[in-house]
RNA sequence: GCGGUCGUAGCUCAAUUGGAUAGAGCAACAGGCUACGAACUUGUAGGUUGGGGGUUCGAGUCCCUCCGACCGCACCA
């Protein structure tokens, strides 16, 4: 991955320059206005250079002539156009109709200074005023959560890291899906297994969740109820035990991911937003703007208008609004305190994307509301496949993930493919503290700069935060990885534009690769402080860089690695 | 049956959203520590991007059509 660097103080300032000179030379050649913007982009096979432009290919037609030769007519009147353009461009060739550019040193070591200067600041945007609210990880408050969360926290709290880092403001959120009827299930489940502790066979519902997770809520009840419930009937026991067991389960879903690494903004209660009127606000809103009608006793909304297979219930025949009459309301709330939403969902929500998009199109905010679908995940462990069934109850949670292969490891393997391609996770590769594991690798490189900086002289170190001796930089694996952290400020972008931060754990090893390649060519702690000084400035900011990157993934950034044995 | 997502090296995944010779990591093979951490690094090998058509200067990417995997198609959530 190479994305275009457009870091104002250095590279980006020259491309700007580069980019008006061929505007004019183009200009200046091809007859006709409206001719299309110059954009510069990093080519995919660095051998090329550091940037590629494709204007001629675009242009040749117009100019009537074959693209590699109105290149070479541009790059002829580009330099003789403004001349001082030499000094920043340090080669530019024609070449099958792309116009390559490899920039001077100089652009690449003022990148190494500007890190310097604004450390973790690096690449931050400025606050735009975009409002977004981010909902993901949200599950059913009926068990502990499980893998698939730990994919949508992940690839979730990354996404609301690297947008507030790009000056989006975010409103991350979870919904707590306690309206529905799977809160009775819950509490006739809790209810069997609090009459369980004392009737061994008290029968446990057919429909009933398993697992033994509810036992130890059962046992927290009746040390605080006693017996009281045993003789009491359905109707009063039902909606304690519902509740009681859902606000246990939010606690520990909390817990988990607080453990993950992963804080929301907002816990929504499905239930709250009912008691608040919320929904009946929501579809009042939707029956103004006539998207209702009745039929057979139910309310229906109008979603084939907005290109959904059929309309959909929204408040059922005996008056109980469905799951979309609830959603119908949030949106139309999330639409009001922002911009856009976007909510990340599991694999099993596909048929769901036509009715969100509806309920945006229907509030006159057509595609503000995105969804991002998490494929489904696959667990292997020493070569076979786990084995996972909700119904017999044998599910490994994202809590026993986390005590498996721990926190760092798990955040970085989740976001690792796009989030639409399926997920192998590889329980024994992510537990594996070698060189197999990328996440070591990339914290590796953090580790070995820290010891340098450990072994430097003070007085060295100072003169390399200060910038001292960059202008030394001149051997190509120095300029490449100065070059590499350029990339850092695109890269962020990219992943919000994309909702993508798989990008930047790539990206985070791309740069780890480079330091090691600059740390094989070149000792950092030589004899000439001057050009010590220099490249400890470029490994201290390839530390930066690399912490940031790690951090906004969720992923720690360690001063040493712990060696542990490998059996 | 209808709709969606996906199919890329032996394995896990990329590919700047239409750009140049499709790239990394593991696994395999061959090298490199009396140097700041060898959890590193250099190189070799590995591909008809599931098949076939089309669109154009240019396709892994867009369109059509088969094949295959997964997921949806409720007055469930």
């Amino acid at each position: 991955m190479s994305p275009t660097i457009t870091d104002e103080a250095a590279s980006g300032a020259a491309l700007t320059r580069i980019a008006a000179a061929l505007t004019r030379a183009a200009a200046a050649l091809v007859p006709g206005d409206a001719l299309p913007e110059v954009v510069f982009e990093a080519p995919r096979n660095l051998d090329f250079g550091d940037f590629a432009s494709n204007v001629a290919l675009q242009l040749a037609k117009r100019a009537r002539r074959p693209p590699q030769q109105l290149a070479i007519e541009l790059l002829e009147r580009f330099f003789a156009d403004d001349p001082s353009l030499r000094e920043i461009v340090s080669e530019a060739t024609p070449l099958g109709g792309f116009i390559n550019v490899r920039l001077a040193p100089l652009a690449w070591q003022h990148a190494v200074a500007t890190i310097l200067r604004e450390g973790a600041d690096y690449g931050r945007g400025a606050p735009a005023g975009e409002r977004v609210s981010l909902e993901f990880g949200s599950a059913n408050p009926t068990g502990p959560l499980v893998v698939v969360q730990g994919r949508t926290l992940s690839l979730g709290d990354s996404i609301a890291n690297a947008m507030r880092f790009c000056g989006i403001d975010v409103t991350t959120e979870w919904i707590i899906n306690d309206a529905g009827s799977q809160l009775d299930t819950l509490g006739r489940s809790l209810y069997a297994r609090y009459r369980q502790l004392t009737e061994p066979n008290f029968p446990f519902p057919e429909d009933g969740y398993p697992g033994d997770y509810l036992v130890p809520i059962a046992e927290r009840l009746r040390a605080r109820d006693g017996a009281r419930w045993e003789s009491a009937p359905e109707s009063e026991w039902l909606p304690a035990f519902a509740a009681y067991g859902r606000d246990e389960l939010v606690a520990e879903q909390r817990v988990t991911c607080e453990r993950f690494g992963v804080g929301f903004d907002l816990w929504q209660s499905e239930k709250a937003m009912h008691a608040a009127g919320a929904v009946e606000a929501g579809i009042a809103a939707l029956r103004e703007r006539g998207l209702l009608y009745d039929e057979d006793g139910a309310i229906f909304m109008r979603t084939t208008r907005f290109g959904d297979d059929k309309d959909r219930v929204i408040v059922r025949s005996d008056g109980r609004p469905t799951y979309l009459g609830a959603d119908v309301a949030y949106h139309y709330d999330k639409l009001r305190r922002a911009d856009r939403a976007v909510l990340i969902l599991g694999p099993d929500h596909h048929g769901y994307i036509a009715r969100l998009a509806s309920i945006a199109a229907a509030f006159d905010r057509p595609g503000a509301i995105s969804v991002m679908i998490a494929q489904q995940i696959t667990l292997v462990r020493e070569g076979e496949v786990v084995p996972m069934s909700k119904r017999a109850g044998n599910v490994l949670t994202l809590d026993d993930i986390l005590d498996e292969v721990g926190r760092d490891a798990a955040r970085y393997f989740f976001v690792i493919p796009n989030a639409d391609s399926p997920l192998t996770f590889d329980l024994s590769l992510a537990k594996e503290q070698s060189s197999d594991n990328p996440v070591f690798y990339v914290q590796y490189g953090h580790a070995r700069i820290a010891s340098i900086e450990r072994r430097a002289p003070p007085e060295l170190l100072e003169r390399a935060l200060l910038g001292e001796g960059l202008t030394r930089l001149t051997d190509p694996s120095e300029l490449a990885l100065a070059r590499r952290l350029a990339e850092f400020p695109e890269t962020i972008r990219s992943v919000v534009a994309g909702l993508a931060p798989n990008r930047l754990a790539r990206y985070a090893q791309s740069v780890a690769a480079d330091f090691h390649q600059f740390y094989m060519h070149c000792k950092v702690l030589g004899d000439d402080a001057e050009l010590s000084a220099g490249r400890l400035g470029l490994a201290h900011s390839t530390k930066l860089i690399l912490a940031n990157s790690l951090t906004l993934l969720g992923v720690s950034s360690p001063e040493a690695m712990e060696r542990t044995e490998s059996p």
